[in-house]
DNA sequence: GGAATGCCTTGATCCAGCGCAAAGAACTCG
DNA sequence: CGAGTTCTTTGCGCTGGATCAAGGCATTCC
């Protein structure tokens, strides 16, 4: 209880531990009490499996610190993740019996967890929370269909450079206001990167290695890279039309 | 107003013309009221944009007959659609002034509208409602991380296969409970289908093709198929682990 | 009818990235 | 400290599918 209360504050990084739709509890005194009494904190390691797919689905919540991948495997093995969890991100399929995905711990994580049945019944009590939850579900629907662009669309050396983009954009979002940082940590392994973009562990190692011989990045070590051109990194991620490129035919243009 | 009323029940296809997150208003005369003063029926042809990329986005609604597609576009062109929806889904996004998609008719289609602002305060004032819009929220978030799937990791072929099992399901769910069809109907160009798919229009074709000469399918016309073989489909959808073919080397086996 | 226009199909070529294999590099454990 | 384990990097050959380029086949419009 006590590692509860001081979890609804902010994470050992200062990043908010639990998301603006706790925001309506936080100011009201019953409202959050009632929230206390059915959250618990748990601390997941690094592969533990939160929810299997197509199981039932019993929790749901907020990643307090750690990451989440959420995946989907094919009845051959092969496997896609479909999401990244970070803190403060709601976790879990609220309002179905089974989960369509399975909910892993990329990293060693602290959840803050509630009965999904106790959860439901707390948003139907609080209508007010409940809209904020969806506001978080459209956030994430935004998020995949940003993902199945990139997926359906980009060249392997475009996926690498939006996913470092994306981590150092991670980065500076949930911490303290740093000036923006140069250093990207890559929280997860080269084998769930892959899995992530849909491609190889080896090509993703080659692109990364390609990117420092090229002068965008240092490897400092496997997991942790110096992002020496931001601009040529977002150039590289196919996402932005970098001033004087316009007419740079590319791969796939139409 | 009167083709808003007969709207509300069945299209011509006979499916049902407005989302189950209106079973609300249908029992409650003053909801349904309520309903129909905001809503308008607005006929779109093929080609033309709903809402576009990144704008302020003032129509939500739901598709009555036809198809929309819903996709994001890269800067140097290349696109990709990450939905397409069929009667009796929701369209627009809710709760964000502008839309990180665009929406736009795939087939000549029929809609029922609603300014968005005027939905969303409808909402406010009938939570249930809401609730309901967000299940369908969370269905769409199912079926985005269903399609992350297929783009991420499976081959043209399945892909292929997929997709067509998909159309049929989607004849099957919607319209007047027949038995099983074994035709399908693509409501949409190969163009189309390869900037769904992920794939290029000759692929399509050379797949589609290939299905035929293996005896999986028959082309009647370009746009419809009969499926001489539904278990086979399956099979190269990946989806499904066949009996017998358990152990079966796939090209990406983990 | 015939030219123009839009799909769709087919053929031929090429290369990005996958799969396999093996060699570092870092970490754990007895 | 050496053996085992796990993760990352590198080399190399192969192929699925993109690209480029014609060639059908309807439909529409003079």
């Amino acid at each position: 209880m006590e590692a509860l209360l001081s979890a609804i504050g902010r994470n050992e990084n200062g990043q908010p531990a639990l998301h603006r739709f706790f925001d309506h509890c936080a100011g009201d005194g019953a409202l959050r009490e009632e929230l206390v009494r059915i959250a618990h904190v748990r601390g997941f390691s690094s592969g533990e499996t939160i929810v299997g797919e197509g199981e039932e689905s019993g929790l749901v919540g907020t990643v307090i610190s750690g990451v989440l991948r959420v995946q989907k495997t094919m009845p051959d093995g092969r496997q896609q993740i479909v999401g990244l969890l970070f803190a403060p991100n709601l976790f879990g399929r609220v309002f179905s019996r089974v989960s369509p995905v399975a909910i892993e711990a990329a990293t060693d994580c602290r959840l803050c967890c509630f009965s999904r049945i106790a959860f439901e019944s707390f948003l139907a009590r609080h209508p007010a929370v409940e809209h904020d939850v969806m506001l978080a579900v459209l956030d994430e629907l935004d998020a995949a269909q940003e993902w199945m662009l990139l997926l359906g669309c980009q060249a392997v050396q475009e996926k690498v450079a939006s996913f470092l983009l994306m981590i150092l954009r991670q980065a500076d979002a949930g911490g303290r206001p740093r000036r923006r940082r140069r250093i990207v940590d890559v929280p997860i392994s080269r084998h769930d990167m892959a899995v992530y973009l849909g491609t190889t562990t080896e090509t993703i190692s080659r692109t990364i290695q390609d990117f420092a011989r090229r002068g965008v990045l240092r490897v400092i070590n496997p997991q942790r890279f110096e992002v020496l051109d931001v601009a040529g990194l977002a150039f590289l991620s196919g996402r932005v039309a970098e001033p004087g490129d316009i007419d740079e035919p590319s791969r796939k243009s139409a």
